[in-house]
DNA sequence: CAACCGCCCTGGGTGC
DNA sequence: TGCACCCAGGGCGGTT
């Protein structure tokens, strides 16, 4: 669920609520959260025990603290992440995976995850184009809200590519931060289907869609994200409310708010686009 | 090398 | 009530 702008909500939150803070305690109650750390959960703990936290960053759906031991905590919230502050004693959530105590006795930070395909792990940085990243961020491309983000380019290569326009959007190497929530309401804004081969978008089409991305990742984080359930929630376990704007994703049967044609759902890698069939004809 | 497939994992929902 | 099954899905490793 946390694509771009549920991550940004994220890191603002962490931003606000983390940054300046010394850590002084970890426990990692469930290994499967630091998987990617291979050294392993005491190491995990060791190193990050007395470092203070220096900034909280973002790419596409990756996030992490940059910490003043010179290394990055590094997240991806997979499908389920949330990232809480929570007053100490305040009851472990079920799916409570990693707790962070601080010096100033403050709040907790802490990790819980229900699928456990997200994780935390501990890396080194490096230069990548003039930019400290971390090691395992190093392939991801920039997202739409970087200020270097180079639309021009994305197009060139996105129409260099011999592949079907959503595949190539939910390419994290292309441009980065769009999900298939995302992926199925730029396409649904610019009359698109998701099949439609990519070296034959005009480059106007091709912008367009991009364009339509990153406006609709700008909208839903006015809102604080998009939330169908408890998965997706900001550090203080509130919900974000642009699901009640979707026109495409999970709307099936309902009508296209802009031609009446009932939505339609089909099967897509192993998971599921919705678009319009008026507006988004399947191509030929 | 680019494209693509299958797997990782859990729990809420549904149908029988 | 209980069981089997389906579905959500980003990223990565392996294959074509």
């Amino acid at each position: 669920m946390p694509e771009l702008p549920e991550v940004e909500v994220v890191r603002r939150g962490l931003e606000s609520h983390a940054s300046g803070r010394t850590i002084t305690h970890v426990d990692v109650m469930h290994p499967r959260a630091i998987r990617r750390h291979l050294p392993g959960a005491v190491d995990f703990a060791d190193r990050l025990t007395g470092v203070r936290i220096d900034a909280v960053r973002r790419r596409g759906k990756y996030l992490w603290v940059e910490l003043d031991s010179g290394e990055a905590m590094l997240a991806h919230l997979g499908m389920s992440g949330q990232m809480l502050v929570r007053d100490e004693g305040y009851e472990d959530e079920k799916h409570l995976r990693i707790r962070f105590r601080f010096a100033d006795k403050g709040p907790e930070l802490r990790f819980v995850d229900q699928r456990t395909f997200g994780g935390l792990a501990l890396s080194e940085m490096v230069k990548v184009d003039e930019e400290l990243l971390p090691a395992p961020v190093a392939h991801i491309a920039r997202d739409p809200m970087d200020p270097a983000f180079d639309a021009r380019e994305v197009v060139k290569a996105m129409r260099r590519k011999h592949t079907e326009v959503k595949r190539a959007l939910l390419d994290q190497t292309l441009v980065s931060g769009i999900g298939n929530i995302y992926a199925d309401e730029a396409l649904w804004r610019t009359k698109l289907h998701w099949a439609r081969p990519t070296d034959k978008l005009t480059a106007p089409k091709a912008t367009g869609l991009l364009q339509a991305a990153t406006e609709v990742m700008n909208e839903a984080l006015k809102v604080g994200g998009t939330s169908f359930d408890a998965l997706y929630v900001n550090i203080n376990g509130q919900s974000g409310y642009f699901d009640r704007s979707l026109n495409a994703y999970g709307q099936e049967g309902k009508p296209c708010t802009r031609c009446g044609t009932a939505i339609r759902r089909e099967p897509f890698m192993n998971r599921s686009s919705f678009s319009c069939p008026r507006c988004q004809p399947h191509p030929r």
